[in-house]
RNA sequence: GGGGAGAUACCAAAGCGGUCAAAUGGAACAGACUGUAAAUCUGUCGGCACAUGCCUUCGGAGGUUCGAAUCCUCCUCUCCCCA
């Protein structure tokens, strides 16, 4: 049995960046092993923005892991507190949400993670199923069990006080409720990005107060977005969802650095470490082509989230539109008789604006004086140029904006 | 409660009576080079206008002035120090 429990150790423990503890966990786990009773993995997510992307992938991965052993995963749609915004590093105070939104992304959300998870081993919990019902007394009881200086310990916290940026006191009732989360599931493990970490200790804090077993808490590392540097996330819109067109995840992964392709594959893919240091040399030695990696990398995405089928078309249609430089397959159709003619013709930045191709004449003025707009494969060089638009003729604006004219 | 500092475009940050649609970074977009790489270089970057014109913007509301992001008054918000 012992075996059983370094086994799963040692995978659940892969890429992750803080496991408090291990002895505590090998413990649990025993016991859920002897009394075959799933262990409870605990994961929060505030539907703030209404698209899980690549960097929730890597948090989603590792429950999957967990499901994979058996466990179950308590997954929570924080509804109640997606209101007040989680601070987590943020230099500045989030604004809020209303009910409305949150419950628009909170719908979502339930459809995209069974891309990932497993629906049978997984519990969908609202925590304003017991936020709703508590009274200011609660509230108190429960902002008394942290101090401030113990809230100032967290590093966003501290650095945003020394900086002499506003905090506010909901913010320091985020990370209490978050732990309370757990009080209120009794969980046995808590998963966050590193983040995370300050909010799910005092998960553990109030579990301890609560006379329950502190959870363990395993944090995992945040994924870059698309710019290689900055956390991935949709504000910054450096982001990759999971429920984006086929075509838009490969585009969209085949465009990141190299040095991210490699992060990518460690943490988004079942490789394990050896795996990508042995493709890391090769890469560095000319054995492999980056971009032919990359595109396998792509491919297993849009797999994972769609098929195979999707994800072979989706690579086809790429080396078509941008390695081959042909046209895409489907492409926006503008029909003439919907086109403002004068004696049959038509101003090139009306005709762009008009094709939802730049937004606006002053928009394809400033595209076509960049060089940037083609008429069936022809640069436009004058702004001021008429045209008569024939059957089939093909605008382009950029390397992908494209627009097709027709009867 | 008292004293001080501040609020500028997507973000950061200059400007402190006209030459300000507002310097400079970053982001974003486009071009060159490529592998849609990255890095680098170049350009665009409030909006509209077939174009040198019009409209909106320097926290908000008023005022002074021929003219205000810039000066004055009040308000809102933030930060710091003292109590």
């Amino acid at each position: 049995m012992n075996t059983e429990i370094q086994r799963q150790l040692s995978i659940l423990k892969t890429n992750t960046v803080n496991f408090i503890s291990e002895e505590l966990f090998c413990e649990i786990l025993k016991k859920s092993l002897d009394l075959k009773k799933p262990l409870r993995i605990k994961f929060g997510a505030d539907p703030t923005a209404p698209d899980i992307h690549l960097g929730h992938m890597v948090i989603l991965n590792k429950l999957r892991q967990f499901q994979n052993f058996g466990h179950t995963v308590d997954f929570i749609i924080g509804d109640f507190t997606a209101m007040i915004g989680d601070p987590s590093g943020k230099s500045e105070t989030r604004k809020p949400l209303n009910r409305e939104q949150v419950q628009l992304h909170a719908k979502t959300y339930q459809e995209q993670i069974f891309k990932i998870l497993d629906k049978e081993k997984t519990n969908i919990i609202f925590n304003s199923s017991w936020f709703n019902k508590m009274n200011f007394k609660d509230v108190l009881k429960l902002t008394s069990s942290c101090s401030v200086a113990r809230m100032l310990e967290r590093d966003d916290f501290s650095k945003r006080y020394k900086s002499g940026q506003s905090i506010s006191i909901v913010e320091f009732l985020y990370p209490l409720m978050q732990g309370y989360d757990s009080v209120m599931l009794d969980s046995d493990i808590e998963l966050g990005g590193t983040d995370q970490t300050f909010n799910l200790l005092v998960g553990r804090d109030l579990q301890r107060d609560a006379g329950q077993k502190e959870q363990v808490i395993i944090t995992m590392p945040i994924l870059e977005g698309t710019d290689g540097v900055q956390k991935m996330s949709k504000s910054l819109n450096n982001y990759i969802g999971i429920a984006e067109q086929p075509k838009d995840i490969f585009g969209k992964v085949m465009s990141i650095s190299d040095n991210l392709m490699f992060r990518y594959l460690r943490l988004l893919t079942d490789r394990t470490e050896n795996d990508v240091a042995d493709l890391e040399n090769n890469v560095k030695n000319e054995k492999i082509h980056p971009m032919e990696l990359k595109k396998e990398l792509a491919r297993e995405l849009v797999t994972k989230f769609y098929d195979k089928t999707s994800a072979v078309h989706a690579e086809q249609e790429f080396t078509n539109v941008f390695s081959k430089k042909n046209l895409p397959e489907d492409m926006p159709v503008i029909k003439i008789k919907d086109l403002p003619l004068e004696n049959g013709k038509i101003w090139v930045c009306r005709l762009l604006h008009n094709c939802g191709l730049t937004k606006s004449t002053s928009d394809a003025r400033r595209m076509i004086q960049q060089g940037a707009v083609q008429c069936n494969g022809e640069k436009i060089l004058s702004v001021e140029m008429k045209i008569v638009p024939e059957e089939g003729m093909i605008l382009k604006v950029g390397k992908r904006r494209f627009a097709k004219i027709s009867q």
